[in-house]
DNA sequence: ATTGGCACTCTAAGATGTCGAGTGCCAGAG
DNA sequence: CTCTGGCACTCGACATCTTAGAGTGCCAAT
């Protein structure tokens, strides 16, 4: 039993009911709304077969249906059109984003925007620092054994860590350090900086060299393995729009947006790095599996530098959502790109 | 009408009674699980005095009785003892602080914290910067127009801010500048550096001095006149379990803890800086009429730097929360001493 | 001042009944 | 072979009613 055109055209329309109504949506209702040119009775049958495939399942015995996961992944898939952004869209995407400088500011006001626009959860993920390149190295002593290092990146960002040193460590060794340092990494990019420093303890007093290796192994943690970790959310007052469905998941949601390396995972299993990926329902990580995500890549030019999204309800309007996240991503991508 | 000693031993008995059920308590109930060796129909009497001084209310004709904003006012004043803390919780904020370095790291495992130990929300504002002094000060061209300023402090935190200079402005000019920052400030307690660096673009060329002036309005702006403005929060999952008064109320819960400005005016309004202080109810801003909050100030030794508390129901455990946000305020002052 | 008794009130929780939306199936028309 | 109208049936939503019980206020007695 195939799938006729029909019978997709009364899913689609199930799906849009749906999520416009939040309510289970019946034969009748699709016939007086959607100009489908058949009566009721067919698209009963229709919908008893797109109940056969598990696309559409009904609550309770008399009641109208409502799409599956597999249903929406279908309509995800096959049957949705890219929804065109309205110009007030447009117009809020630009003048939230008009004018910013640090890179802080444009993940910071970029979230709101996404929460914003979509009216659900909107999660950013800061840019890596892989591809940036080092604009100058810091280190200063705290006390005789805690140094802090700071590197600052082209982007105008900063990274800052302390480092703890067995033993203490004289200042005319740091300033040196500091010295050689500078001179061997400065405008490197930062995948280049673990070659480039590997050879640096060499050229100290064996005695030093222990010293000088704990801090150029935190350099290249803190600025090459560590995967970029800091995430911004904003929207969490919008899951009180998600439905009654969500009533009793609450608490495990606001705990998965809270601990920011759930989030950072489901960022990270997006398959391919520049497009748009839809996750639906069980499709993801167990805390989530009553929600869909959303996410894209974003980053200057064509790379992915990192990924932003939005978490809703399964019964969420797939074309506006999908649309919104694109647009933000392209524009900040191009923002990105005029300042770097 | 004055209130005795046994009606207030009464309204102590209400408030623990519906703080720990969670439901309206009434007479019988009183009499039997407190040893008050009276009748129900004394307490009764008793409780129409209570009811009479707002202090208790009924939420309908028969039903039992409910603390108001008042009564808990008034238990929290005069009738609360201070609850030791159970050997677990000290174990447990031992082991939370136990290990750290940064700054960053005590401020975020500090909200975990209170988070976990009181089962509510936990805000801590980070410390704010005027007592602190300038270790070291780092200007850094990003293109002909643009600087980023970067202040490291000596308790081992970062400021940076981005400037946007009106016309491009020399590399030598940059580094002639820093060096004199550098000489002018370091050391220095940040309420100490607006007087020392106003003479600087003095010092410059006259065709210099507007962009020294506009560098030196960005430092002063960040380090002193801006009020420290970061702020963590953690525990938001505890709020399902506020009950279910908070079901309507939830989006502007939500909304007032991302908002970090309301909470940044919560915290800095507590009367004074070392006390604890307890806000209930209608005693708080309109976003937060139907919670209480309980703040106090820490700091390394005696000075607060900065204030954490918790955002709770008002029928909270005072008692407990108090004692809660007490000892890790003491403990992270402690931590802060030691460091610095 | 305290107490036991008592009538009264009001909610929460079931029980019952009705309404209507929605379904599945079938026989007949195109 | 597909579509349609008709019809009996199911089942949740909702309104109404009843009951049970908790709690109260008041009063007369101690």
């Amino acid at each position: 039993m195939s799938l006729d055109d029909r019978k997709l055209e009364v899913l689609r329309a199930i799906v849009e009911d749906y999520v416009a109504t939040q309510e289970p949506v019946g034969s009748k209702a699709l016939a007086d709304r959607h100009q489908l040119g058949v009566s009721p009775a067919t698209i009963r049958n229709d919908m008893a077969a797109l109940e056969e495939e598990g696309l559409i399942a009904q609550p309770h015995t008399s009641a109208g249906r409502v799409p599956t996961d597999k249903g929406y992944r279908l309509f995800v898939d096959r049957l949705s059109t890219v929804k065109p952004l309205s110009p007030a869209e447009r117009r809020a995407i630009h003048s939230f984003l008009h004018g910013v400088v640090d890179l802080d500011d444009v993940v910071t006001r970029t979230v709101r925007l996404l929460a914003q626009l979509t009216r659900q959860v909107a999660v950013v993920q800061y840019p890596s620092l892989t591809r940036s390149t080092v604009r100058h190295v810091e280190l200063v002593p705290l006390s005789p054994a805690r140094i802090l290092l700071v590197v600052i990146t082209d982007a105008g960002r900063v990274e800052q860590r302390v480092i703890e040193l067995s033993g203490d460590v004289d200042e005319q060794l740091v300033a040196d350090l500091r010295a050689r340092l500078g001179g061997a990494v400065q405008g490197m990019e930062f995948s280049a900086v673990s070659s480039a420093v590997e050879s640096l303890p060499a050229a100290f007093e064996p005695e030093d060299r222990v010293t000088v290796s704990a801090i150029v192994a935190t350099l290249l943690d803190s600025l090459v393995e560590r995967r970029e970790e800091r995430i911004a959310v904003a929207g969490t007052a919008n899951i009180t729009r998600f439905g009654h469905e969500f009533d009793a998941a609450l608490a495990p949601l606001l705990e998965a947006l809270e601990e920011h390396v759930v989030l950072l995972k489901l960022l990270g299993e997006a398959t391919s790095p520049s497009t748009l990926t839809v996750r639906i329902g069980h499709e993801n990580p167990d805390e989530l599996s009553a929600a869909s995500v959303v996410t894209t890549g974003y980053g200057p030019g064509d790379r992915a530098l990192a990924t932003l999204g939005v978490v809703g309800p399964t019964r969420m309007d797939y074309p506006g959502t999908i649309a919104s996240v694109g647009a933000v991503a392209r524009y900040v991508s191009q923002i990105l790109a005029a300042n770097s």
